[in-house]
DNA sequence: CTGAAAGCGCTTACAG
DNA sequence: CTGAAAGCGCTTACAG
């Protein structure tokens, strides 16, 4: 590793010349900026990040929060995977490089965002059980945005969860369906979204004084295939009647028409199923799933963004903002 | 940020004993190391990582090369994807962190590792034209694995590519076939997996006296569905009697059956598929799709301890090991 | 068992 | 325009 003396050994200069040579700071001779570049080159020379992060108190280091307990799917999340592809393309074209934070027993994402001196953080798909840790995250005076979950104190980007609900349902009614399922997921206080398609969901119900049986939703254990399955069950077993079921992830919809495959429901002729994040494989099921599409290079890159702004100061608005979706009909709607 | 000499004052004692009970190192009296222990907890003591490595020469940073110029899945690629997750889990349980080498004009993959001053580095899915940055890679000391293309001078861990055309020549003769059409992709002398699959393929044949038609081959020109579906275009132009095809991807089989289902040919009844990954989907095409899974965690997992065990200066071996993959029998292909 | 000194590689005022 | 000095936060020999 040649350093900046090997440099200025070779150079005659002074350490402080060939940093500003090389930073292109202060006022140097043309011919001394370039000889010292040259040699530079010729030596192999590449800076040392820790030594600059000491001296300048920047890393250019952002910190991801990205944990999927509940699909478990972990890089291969439908949605925050997309959000993690154009956050870190965007990050990275302004000379910024993403770690992982962790937490575990032995580190909170606090300690290792401290540790590795993160200049912010994105949470993208964070632990719904460490609320406290997240919070504290808020807290900690360290610039924060979040692709999911709503943190006080953090500016939250996400995707239009109500409008969607409701465009559902509109879609669903406008087809003749009256006998809806709702298959939702896991929630909370921190995050939302199944719960807020539901609520965009009923609201349009009750804005066309359509009453909403609550036995006709069904809230899956978590955001898988099998969970789905499951959930349909019951909600089937209930209502065998149903002719229309909105499934607010693609993954329990596939869930469903495994069930109706195995119980020889046809989709969509018996059965008409929406879902949701338009996974890869909404495209190639068949019937073609119709479902919702959220804007994640959209998310992410008003993410990257507001953190980067922030970062370097410039007010950033400690609230909630929702980009449309859209919706993707293909083929697993049919009238009634 | 509470510093080390913080601590220093509010103790009485010096650095070095505060840095020694930080670290469990030298011999301190137990009543010592508890108090400073104690005070570093009240204060909101976090080490930083950047002045430690300045002193250590460590980073506990791994660099990781995952570019996906062909599929362009970036994260949700569905072997690639897989290995960074466990790569990640497990380089995590030994304490350190990734961290992504980007390679573009102004920053070489050798100039991004060495300003981040990584310990080691793996190349998951490297951008197959960057053939020369990657030979570099293997000549500058610095520990290297690799999980895609094969590189001189780096160990390389890969699924068995020639098994897995073996075996998939093997069980569409035994189902009857003959006339079987074989959908390549792109590849290099650094990202071989596609022809590795053929060898195995004509292996069988050659070794059961089967004649293999060069004319049966197609070479697809990226990893994408529309690619292999325009690669299935001409193979079935030449050969319309062809009974079934071998697919290096599940998403070129996505492909076929694209094509097939917009020009009414039957699947399976017509025209048998096999893919290849093991993609999520593979299981809700209709028919279920017969594929091939690579042990991805076994990879990631075998990449990480032999990446971690040459950091600390273990002897790790120079070549190229393959794990055997998973022939995963669903509903795609049929005797004739 | 504890501490004074020096150094890791770089940058930032401040002189000249 | 260039350089001597000091400092970023930590650790490592080496004394005592």
């Amino acid at each position: 590793m040649t350093t900046i003396y090997d440099i200025a050994k070779a150079t005659g200069f002074s350490a402080p010349t060939i940093s500003k040579a090389l930073n292109g700071t202060g006022h140097l001779l043309e011919k001394t900026r370039k000889l010292i570049l040259e040699k530079a080159q010729e030596m192999g020379y590449e800076p040392n990040s820790a030594a600059r992060s000491l001296a300048t108190k920047r890393t250019y280091l952002i910190g991801i929060i990205y944990d999927d307990p509940s699909m478990q799917r972990g890089f291969r999340h439908p949605l925050f995977a997309r959000i993690l592809n154009k956050f870190k393309e965007s990050v990275e074209n302004s000379g910024y490089d993403i770690i992982f934070l962790s937490c575990h027993t032995k580190l909170s994402y606090r300690a290792h965002a401290a540790f590795r001196s993160v200049e912010g953080i994105v949470i993208i798909n964070g632990e719904s059980v460490l609320h406290s840790e997240l919070e504290e995250l808020g807290k900690i005076g360290i610039p924060c945005v979040s692709t999911n979950g709503v943190i006080p104190g953090i500016c939250t980007i996400i995707g239009d969860n109500v409008a969607s609900g409701y465009k559902a349902a509109q879609y669903l009614v406008s087809k003749g369906h009256r006998k809806i399922g709702f298959l939702s997921a896991p929630g909370d206080d921190f995050i939302m979204s199944a719960q807020e398609r539901y609520e965009g969901f009923c609201k349009y119900m009750r804005e066309n004084g359509i009453s909403v049986d609550p036995t006709y939703f069904e809230k899956c254990d978590s955001w898988r295939v099998e969970s789905g399955k499951k959930g349909f069950e019951a909600l089937y077993k209930r209502h065998p009647d149903m002719t229309a079921v909105f499934a607010v992830s693609d993954l329990f919809a596939l869930g469903v028409m495994e069930y109706a495959e195995q119980h020889g429901i046809k989709i969509p002729e018996q059965l008409s199923i929406i879902g949701f994040d338009d996974d890869l494989i909404a495209n190639y099921t068949s019937p073609r799933l119709t479902t919702f599409r959220q804007d994640a290079d959209g998310i992410a890159t008003l993410a990257a963004d507001l953190l980067l702004e922030h970062i370097v100061g410039l007010p950033v608005p400690e609230k909630l903002i929702r980009l449309p979706t859209q919706f993707i009909e293909r083929d697993s709607v049919i009238s009634i």
